[in-house]
DNA sequence: GTCTATAGCTGGATAGAC
DNA sequence: GTCTATCCAGCTATAGAC
């Protein structure tokens, strides 16, 4: 249908504004960001941008939804595991979400700091960062449910800290070594160790059962 | 003396360029920085900032060193105590980094991302924080020789993991929580708890334990 | 949906007078 | 050490033609 066909082009032009965007940024900083700039690249005048957002704000907020979007979609293929190894879940969440996050620096910035002020997300831009922050709740619930962790790690402390941990890694990374291939990272080497502290932390008590961190820190911790 | 008086003088401009830098940092953004605004509310016109620093780039510099050597400052204290109580005086020196940090968010991030592309600090500007971490690393020292904490808190691993969780916290309350009191955010709140986390897993193994003796030797050993 | 034109600003940096 | 003048450019956003 026609219908279809136009709504398909304007929303290859919305992705083409939001990804050019992210370019600009990085090269100019993401509180430096140039609308004029974004339109010379893709080959419009400036004035045609306000066609598919009403403001820088609505860029940003458009960048940081979809920033988020992914980063829960990137869970997804975890998320099925977690009834199986509700840990091994996790540590497989937190690498690839690491290594998303060192990959695409800008829209970590943005959803990570407050790098422009006058931006703070819409309710409906936050909204996939609710989702994530349940995904998570999920996962630790269910390893607290298997005796894996004892019940503090699906509290508000335990969501708390493991989001400290992620973006500490990621945070430290970028700003200390910001071009490291994947993995290979200064700091991001240690996200597994990070996560470990965090599990040994939360070890159950003492017959509520099974110790999953020795079992895995010994398996996984490369040296 | 005359002399005395001009380099004073000429100081005085110099650390007030670079609070007013902050401040339209703050409003503006970090890589969003004008000097024409600096210059304007100090009430110069542009071109005299040239005096002072020879471009945009050697303010984020003198702003980063400014940062760090604070931050190196507010360690003094602490580190006094470091005999006597390695890991207390770890403890104190997080909660006042943090609470500092959370009071100074622009120089946060100019220490803990690269907000401004193109600026780099410089081995000079970067020379604080090369102290700040030689600091926490007599620190760890301290509280491994005291039998507090296992080896491998003081090495490389346990420096970045160190780092990795006074940047977390940090980084997350600034993006979600940005105006709460010192000491009553969200996340600064479990600052303590993540701390524990990381004596934790660095707890000295059986028989590794606190030497009484070696530790008295310590303490009266000058530093 | 894209454009031109325009309003009403802003910017970093340099040359050279005083 | 501060200025004027200048270079040469940049910006977001709107009005309204086509």
């Amino acid at each position: 249908m026609r219908q279809d066909r136009r709504l398909r082009r304007r929303n290859e032009t919305v992705q083409e504004i939001l990804d050019t965007a992210i370019e600009v940024m990085a090269e100019e900083g993401v509180a430096a960001l140039s609308l004029a700039e974004v339109a010379r690249r893709i080959g419009i005048r400036p004035p045609s941008l306000y066609q598919y957002f009403p403001s820088k704000i609505a860029i940003y907020d458009a960048l940081f939804e979809r920033g988020m979007r992914r980063s829960v979609e990137i869970l997804a293929p975890y998320r099925a595991t977690i009834a199986d190894d509700p840990c091994g879940a996790i540590a497989a969440g937190q690498e690839a979400t690491i290594a998303w996050m060192t990959a695409n620096p800008v829209l970590a910035q943005l959803m990570y700091w407050r790098p422009a002020p006058g931006f703070e997300p819409s309710p409906q831009a936050f909204e996939p960062a609710v989702q994530q922050l349940e995904i998570l709740r999920e996962a630790l619930q269910a390893a607290v449910d298997a005796g894996q962790l004892a019940p503090a790690a699906a509290s508000e402390e335990g969501l708390a800290l493991y989001t400290v941990l992620i973006s500490g890694v990621i945070s430290q990374q970028l700003s200390n070594e910001p071009s490291a291939p994947p993995g290979q990272g200064r700091f991001t080497r240690y996200a597994r160790t990070a996560l470990d502290m965090f599990f040994r932390y939360y070890a159950p008590e003492e017959g509520e059962t099974d110790d999953p961190i020795l079992r895995r820190s010994r398996a996984a911790t490369p040296d």
